[in-house]
DNA sequence: GCCGTTTTCGGCCCGACTGTTTTCAGTCG
């Protein structure tokens, strides 16, 4: 059992702990245990299975926890667990995902209405018998259905990061399977989109079919749904993810990985020019019409060849303009991986991350980095125990020491800056001009109209001190939409002002989406990709924001974060 | 339930908003 998996379990305990309304003190114990073990940079089944090792060596981890902790490990739950799902549905959970209703309010509802599932909780919204119960009323019961809505669009996809993850995992077992030569993941996953419905995975080699068989045999598997000659489908791991596997033949291998691909409207009008050159695509391959004789399936790119096209990158594969870009020879240079040169956004222990400014520069440059910057919360996020005025200036000298003395990557003073609920910034200006690199964000009063919020941006991009406006829209993915504002005159702004929009590389956020990316760099833009982590293991998301970028047609010039160390200081100094 | 200790008990990040009240609990970040 991995980390995550037993923090999961640990998280969902103190879930359930706040319905039973138990001691706040105690579930935050818990809270923080799933913390520290996720966190964590060793297994904790390891160091239980070794006599010489104690859990209760880890911060936050004391004798009670360690007991769960060893029940976690054995059965998959412990007694606390157990005892409140007898107490609540197991759906109990999923309640807690409704915006709006917290632990009180489910308990309260439990204790009146016998309902177990969401769309019982819909109809009691419908029949307004929500506000039958103290403190709820009808502006509850309304938000309670919007956010069911919201909850039904979401549910059935799954993070970009947890379809990798889990499609990573099956792939290095099925590469197990004797005379299997090739595994790739197919559909949106390989595209890059932010969030993936099911994850297609292809197989080729002399003995693919046998792939199927090991495949369903995975632990992960909870479900099969289907097992034919050349397909496998099931439910995978506890969120049921549908995978599909394929076992195909090398010669149909580069037709099966363009049509499974996608996405649907790209293959639309990739086939639509294939039926006008007298040819037809399927997954098997490109036939020409006349006589069925085969042009082209091996290969991917030999596809897109023999339609006369350049191969098209994945992440472009939307049918926006891509396939005309390919037909005229403009199809954009991409930013990679390996042009990023530095990580503009993360967090230490001085506010709410979980590891020093050290580690985190530590574990940068062992990413190849020549270049960070530490951005901490600002005091608005009192939670966060954000820095004052004092603090960052204090900050700012610190790492002008640091630089001296040299860590082995360059490393810039910064700091996430509140955007007030007025547009004015949450530090003042010459606290924040004694630091390298201002970020401003929007953490709070999301629910604005968006004229409200346009001026609230506004005002803030007239700080002079601002640098990168950092994740714009406020987006969780699956959780929360973005806030609403006027999108064009902010960028229009921000360009003006010399001003970066961030792509905010957590998988949770991907914030700018691809399609705002898109127009943003159409009006001159820049941008700047970041992971925001919390935590050394996340400066590894680099990579989604990557995949965003490259699905909003960005090239390396229109990132500030791929300059060299020299330059990227000497573009903080310009201003339009 | 954890931690640190004035060592075995007491403290444990907080502030604002919302909708419901008719003075504030619950939710959210």
């Amino acid at each position: 059992m991995e980390n995550k998996e037993i923090a999961r379990v640990l998280g969902e305990t103190a879930d359930l702990m706040e319905i039973a309304a138990e001691d706040g003190f105690r579930i935050r114990s818990y809270r923080n245990g799933a913390t520290a073990v996720e966190g964590y940079t060793e297994r904790i089944v390891d160091i239980l299975g070794d006599p010489a090792r104690k859990v209760t060596d880890i911060p936050g981890i004391g004798k009670g926890l360690a007991q769960v902790l060893r029940e976690i490990v054995e059965r998959g739950s412990c007694e606390r667990r157990d005892l409140l799902l007898e107490k609540f549905p197991p759906t109990a959970l999923e309640f807690l995902k409704i915006q709006g209703l917290g632990p009180k309010g489910i308990a309260l509802i439990f204790e009146h209405f016998r309902i177990s599932t969401i769309d019982e909780l819909e109809r009691l919204c419908q029949e307004q018998k929500l506000r039958t119960l103290p403190r709820m009323g009808a502006k509850l019961e309304e938000k309670v259905l919007r956010s069911i809505a919201g909850y039904r669009q979401r549910s059935g996809r799954y993070l970009l990061s947890y379809a990798e993850t889990m499609a990573a995992e099956l792939i290095e077992d099925l590469r197990q399977a004797p005379g299997v030569e090739a595994i790739t993941p197919a559909g949106s996953l390989r595209r890059g989109r932010e969030t993936v419905g099911d994850l297609d995975l292809l197989v080729t080699g002399p003995a693919a079919t046998s792939a199927l068989d090991r495949f369903l045999a995975n632990p992960r598997v909870e479900e099969v749904l289907a097992k034919g000659g050349n397909k496998a489908s099931a439910k995978v791991g506890k969120e049921g993810l549908q995978v599909d596997v394929r076992a195909l033949l090398p010669d149909t291998f580069g037709a099966a990985m363009q049509y499974f691909t996608g996405s649907k409207d790209h293959n639309v009008a990739i086939r639509t020019r294939a039926v006008k050159m007298g040819l037809k695509l399927s997954e098997y391959g490109l036939f020409r019409v006349e006589d069925d004789s085969k042009v082209a399936g091996a290969t991917e790119a030999g596809v897109y060849e023999a339609i006369g096209l350049p191969w098209i990158p994945p992440e472009l594969r939307e049918n926006t303009g891509e396939i005309e870009a390919a037909e005229e020879g403009r199809l954009p240079e991409l930013v990679e991986l390996s042009h990023i040169r530095g990580d503009l956004h993360m967090h230490t222990t001085e506010t709410d991350g979980r590891a020093s400014l050290e580690e985190m520069a530590q574990a940068a440059r062992g990413r190849g980095y020549e270049y960070i910057a530490i951005t901490d919360h600002s005091k608005a996020l009192a939670m966060a125990n954000g820095l004052d005025e004092q603090r960052a200036v204090a900050f700012a000298r610190q790492v002008r020491e640091i630089n001296k003395n040299g860590l082995g990557i360059r490393v810039f003073s910064g700091l996430e800056c509140d955007i007030l609920r007025d547009g004015a910034m949450d530090l003042a200006h010459d606290a924040l001009a004694e630091l390298d690199l201002v970020i401003g964000s929007v953490h709070s009063h999301m629910n604005m109209e968006a004229a409200e919020m346009t001026d609230r941006l506004l005002r803030a991009l007239e700080c002079p001190q601002l640098r990168i406006l950092g994740h714009p829209t406020g987006r969780i993915l699956l959780h929360r939409d973005p806030f609403p504002f006027d999108f064009d005159r902010i960028v229009a702004e921000a360009v003006r002002r010399g001003v970066w929009l961030e792509i905010n590389a957590s998988p949770e956020r991907l914030d700018l989406n691809a399609t705002l990316v898109r127009t943003a760099k159409a009006k001159g833009a820049r941008f700047t990709i970041s992971t925001d982590a919390h935590h050394p293991s996340h400066l590894k998301s680099m990579r989604y924001g990557v995949s965003t970028a490259r699905r909003g047609w960005l090239g390396p010039a229109d990132i500030l974060n791929t300059l060299p160390a020299a330059q990227f200081a000497a573009a903080l100094q310009t201003r339009p």
